[in-house]
DNA sequence: CCCATATCTGCATGCATATGCAGATGTGTA
DNA sequence: TACACATCTGCATATGCATGCAGATATGGG
């Protein structure tokens, strides 16, 4: 099988990990810094189960890592830099819903890169 | 509904759509410059109705556009940078997997990277 | 040891998407 | 008009993921 195929599924899996709403909320909360789960719950408005059902396949591909202190897990992105590019990808929306929030997108996109990150190496 | 909330959806159906390998191979090959149906068909070795059925959702979502030429639709993509975007994301992608291949991502890499693109801009 | 807390894992249902194929649409040519 | 070509659209089946919930595991305190 050519690299190429090969180097397509892997980029398909790894998008396909990302493209969830509450993946990517989970992933920008971390990028504020270290969290443990019952945190990100309370952050995301959801309950703890479902948050530590999202972390086990970014776990799985290493999108994050965890760290144990006593009965808290906490989570980290091993790559900080996910969270910039994935604030790049807003360049590709499409048009037609930036306009229709009624709201400039690149105020929107301030959203994502406000809050003074801690570990934005 | 918080805008944040807003922004994390709009950029999961954008990951979502582009979660595909298929797709990415697709791009990857408008990434050469502007191509038809049968001639990305033959390119990916996929019939192209295949190709069809992949062009309509990038297109509903404005990743490609097209132009009709006789019989021929000519597709190119929207925006030529989300190419190179996606290239930043093997960056993240699971080291064990890199390794597993036996090859330097570098080298995969360029796969995706050569190949002298026309509308590199 | 018993219990509460924090998190993880497993399972069932429902929904979305991929695929393959048939048929429709649009275009060029005789 | 008839026909071939290029592409699009619609439909049926299968697969995968999301969600909610129950139960399991691990840790700390009494």
């Amino acid at each position: 099988m050519p690299s190429r195929i090969i180097v397509s599924r892997e980029l398909a899996d790894l998008l396909r990990l990302l493209a969830h709403p509450d993946r990517l909320r989970l992933i920008e909360e971390l990028r504020l810094g270290e969290r443990d789960v019952s945190t990100i719950a309370a952050a995301l408005d959801l309950p703890a189960t479902r948050i530590s059902q999202h972390l086990a396949p970014l776990r799985a591909h290493r999108i994050v890592e965890d760290r144990r202190e006593g009965r808290n897990h906490f989570y980290r992105l091993t790559h900080p830099g996910i969270a910039a590019w994935l604030v790049e990808a807003l360049e590709f929306v499409e048009v037609r819903n930036r306009l229709g929030e009624g709201a400039h997108i690149e105020k929107v996109r301030a959203l994502w890169t406000a809050d003074a990150p801690e570990n934005q190496g």
